[in-house]
DNA sequence: TGCCTTGATGTAAGCGCTTACAAATGACAA
DNA sequence: TTGTCATTTGTAAGCGCTTACATCAAGGCA
């Protein structure tokens, strides 16, 4: 690999001069600059991007914790971050947690000491509390969905409660009362909102939140399938369900066919997400769409602006809403359609 | 933050002790090594990791290039890559092509400016030929899931070939004769490999490939429910279809939902891939499946020993079979279950 | 002519580390 | 006592860049 100081003796100029040519060309002389751009040509010469940075105390690069990489919720927030940092010549580095809070410590403090300007942390596994002592000790975080008061302006979220509440709506607009409703873990904030929304427009069309009828999942298919059989053999009759991603919607689906349940004729199903599994199973899902991609740019950029103290913060989406996407799992109870 | 010479300081040493203290704490005496520690500990002194990079000529960073995070099948190598990686220490550097061979040539560049040690290409967009021109002029790069002939030892793969042919067994094991099938685009190698091996176990079994049930997809939903859309109208009869992706698999079948065709009882499908959404579909399909994960985590280790020269490369498994998943959506002629 | 600008380039000091090499210390054998 | 050797530490030269500051030549102006 080439180094400056060979193009510089290669053009006949010092190093300063090359490092000017390239980086504020403005300040050197055309005929200079000519005679560094062939020696570049020639040498095959590509700056050293860690050497830059280290000179000038700015990585341009911007680190991101994620539970894990395989899954299509955050392959999908990633994949926003990724492009909108990759426009404005940021790069991501990317680690994965492990789904352990000690994962995301580590990973958090690790992608500092790799001189990232900021990192981007979506927290699954740290409560609240300590949550807040990263984000004071490490000023340079932004949270990527979930929503920490105390640091508001450093959060990309989605409005959790009015996800819920949408939900809710749409279930009651179709005509349904008796609603069940299996929900993320409670120690994830959002599964608690999504909750809190639900049941507040729930009461507002005067239908009170059955516990009976409320089960706590794990966001995974495999609980809510159990967790729906469940449901099904319980005393309770209930007409409409409303899952709290997409994957549990598939769990609850699966517990229906075993139980030679159609869906939506003998119960609607209303999940939360909308990732590319929604369209695929039979019937197709309606749910509550979160848009992951943007608010994975969002992050992208907030991040960016936090690391260069930019005044754009303000600029930046951070709170973003849920959209329902009406598809073929929800039975209009008034028409019968 | 605080730096190795602070640290000097405080612990009355020079910083070179202080460097040996941290990295090869057998060099220096016990007592200096305390005097270091205590003033690692109260000055809460981490390593630049970039500036031991630049110092020690190692970055103990890996690179890798994917199409886009967002698919579950790109995710989940990446996941077993970054995880690998992790355990030994390493980072990964994620860059996405945007889907375009000028995309793959530039992130391929940029990731090893950045001074990664190697870098992992998942190509779609290269033709056989560039890539193999980029393997030559970039050796520490390993390819991930793709096959270069030239360059055997430096890829990573699936047996395509056998892939392929473990369907057409599995298809043919059933009882089915009238097989139709939709790959994936053929500027693929991958796409081309499956049919060769599918064309072959076939005609074992003394059954010739007819092009008229032969259609070239582009592994997506849309394309596959438009060709199988056509298949269905078309003259051919036939009772069995091979996909060579799972997504396209589930478009297959919206378009034999549309036709009010069952499966597996009307038509058998077999797909390509095993992702979450395979188990999702209805009916749960049995496909062919590729490790992925493993796939990922080989390509980071093998990177690694790339970038290190390490002979270990040898004890790298670098080609993975392919295995079929049966569930639900081949019926069998045989015995008409 | 002399002085001040202005623009282009060079010099050299870092950025935060590692690591050859040199120096110092003490133990030990002759 | 002296020389040898092993152990521990310090000195300083990088790694490949950027950038503040110094330098220098040329042009403008009184």
């Amino acid at each position: 690999m080439a180094t400056i100081a060979q193009v510089a003796v290669k053009a006949g100029v010092s190093t300063a001069t090359v490092s000017r040519a390239l980086n504020k060309p403005e300040m050197v002389d055309a005929k200079t600059k000519a005679k560094v751009q062939e020696a570049v040509q020639s040498l095959g010469y590509r700056p050293n991007q860690v050497a830059q940075g280290l000179a000038s105390r700015s990585s341009r690069t911007i680190g991101v914790v994620v539970n894990q990489f395989g899954s299509a919720y955050y392959g999908t927030m990633i994949d926003g971050a990724e492009r909108a940092l990759r426009k404005i010549g940021y790069k991501l580095i990317a680690e994965s947690s492990g789904e352990a809070a000690e994962g995301e410590r580590s990973a958090w403090q690790s992608l500092f000491d790799r001189q990232c300007e900021a990192v981007i942390v979506h927290s699954d596994a740290l409560a609240e509390e300590e949550l807040t002592g990263f984000m004071e000790k490490h000023p340079m975080s932004v949270l990527m969905n979930r929503h920490l008061p105390d640091y508001e302006d450093r959060c990309v979220y989605l409005d959790n409660i009015r996800g819920g509440a949408l939900a809710a709506a749409h279930l009651v607009a179709k005509g349904h009362r008796k609603i069940a409703t299996i929900t993320g873990p409670f120690s994830y904030h959002e599964a608690r909102d999504r909750l809190k929304g639900f049941e507040q427009q729930l009461a507002e069309a005067g239908i009170p939140l059955d516990p009976d009828l409320t089960a706590e999942g794990n966001f995974k298919d495999d609980m809510a399938f159990e967790r729906m059989m469940a449901l099904l053999n319980g005393p309770k009759e209930f007409t409409a369900l409303f899952c709290q991603s997409d994957e549990m919607a598939a769990g609850a689906i699966e517990a229906c066919r075993q139980k030679g349940l159609r869906i939506p004729d003998d119960i609607s199903i209303i999940g939360f997400d909308d990732v590319d599994l929604a369209r695929h199973l039979s019937p197709k899902l309606t749910t509550v769409r979160q848009p992951l991609r943007e608010i994975g740019a969002a992050a992208g950029l907030l991040a960016h602006a936090v690391a260069r103290k930019s005044p754009d913060i303000e600029g930046i989406c951070r709170s973003f809403e849920a959209e329902v996407i009406e598809r073929a799992s929800v039975l209009d109870l008034n028409t019968g359609s």
